[in-house]
DNA sequence: CGTATATGCGACAGTCTGTAGCGTTACAAG
DNA sequence: CTTGTAACGCTACAGACTGTCGCATATACG
């Protein structure tokens, strides 16, 4: 659950971005949305290592294998970040966003949204989550 | 200004870890506290490629390198956390955050607090800033 | 001027990523 | 059943990045 994603190379993010933006894919499909034009086993290649990576699952149609994305967008950008605040562990999340808010990347009127956002969310959801 | 600094390995965090925490260095100070133990030449080499990064500046002393982190560790956390959310762009900042909060790794009472502290921290400094 | 010390440079192996070619297998038509 | 074709995985290979050094150089000091 809590399993540390590898990071992810160029070519293998923009497959993400399709997969998590189109939906499930075959590697025929990604092959034509992608912008660069690329051989077919280049393309299955790329989808092999990244469900290798634990970024997709594939189940078979026919004999056709699709693509499924692993974890939802959010979830993965939340661990990379995850992952950051780690790194500069004495640095915690707290100082990491500040150091945001310094950046002027974010400022205390969106947090403040967001929180009420996601107490919004939540309330929505139910509590069984917790 | 927002400069995109290259990722490290794993030595090379290490290094920046020391540099952090333990304030301007020289090449056998981070030699003598760092876990592994290394070669000078090592050392060196890793100090001189962070300086290429951009990670640290070296001010001479006698004829002795001594090496200062370029820029404090929050702001390279922020940034690196800025470059996750412009991969996943489309996934603001916001969907990030309230994918933190769904892993559990933020609850929306740090949120809050955050953004109080956020704005104290603000006021205290001066609104000059804006 | 010779010795010790602090530097940088060049090198090499191991790993990760982008990019493919090729051999294999299975379904479908002849 | 045989064969063509489509979908797959495996293996390879070059280019970058990183961890690790050995070695040539420059420079203060006695």
């Amino acid at each position: 659950m809590d399993d540390r994603l590898p990071e992810l190379g160029d070519l293998e993010h923009e497959v993400m971005q399709l997969v998590w933006a189109h939906g499930p894919v075959t590697a025929e499909i990604v092959r034509e949305r992608l912008s660069r034009r690329l051989k077919e086993s280049t393309v299955r290649t790329v989808l092999r290592r990244l469900e290798e990576k634990g970024y997709v699952n594939h189940t078979v149609d026919g004999r056709t294998y699709v693509y499924h994305a692993a974890e939802p967008r959010a979830r993965v950008a939340a661990k990379a970040v995850q992952r950051i605040v780690d790194w500069f562990c004495n640095g915690s999340i707290e100082e990491v966003l500040v150091g945001m808010v310094d950046n002027k990347m974010l400022d205390q009127q969106q947090l403040r949204s967001l929180a009420d956002q996601v107490a919004k969310a939540k309330k929505a959801r139910g509590v069984k989550k917790e």
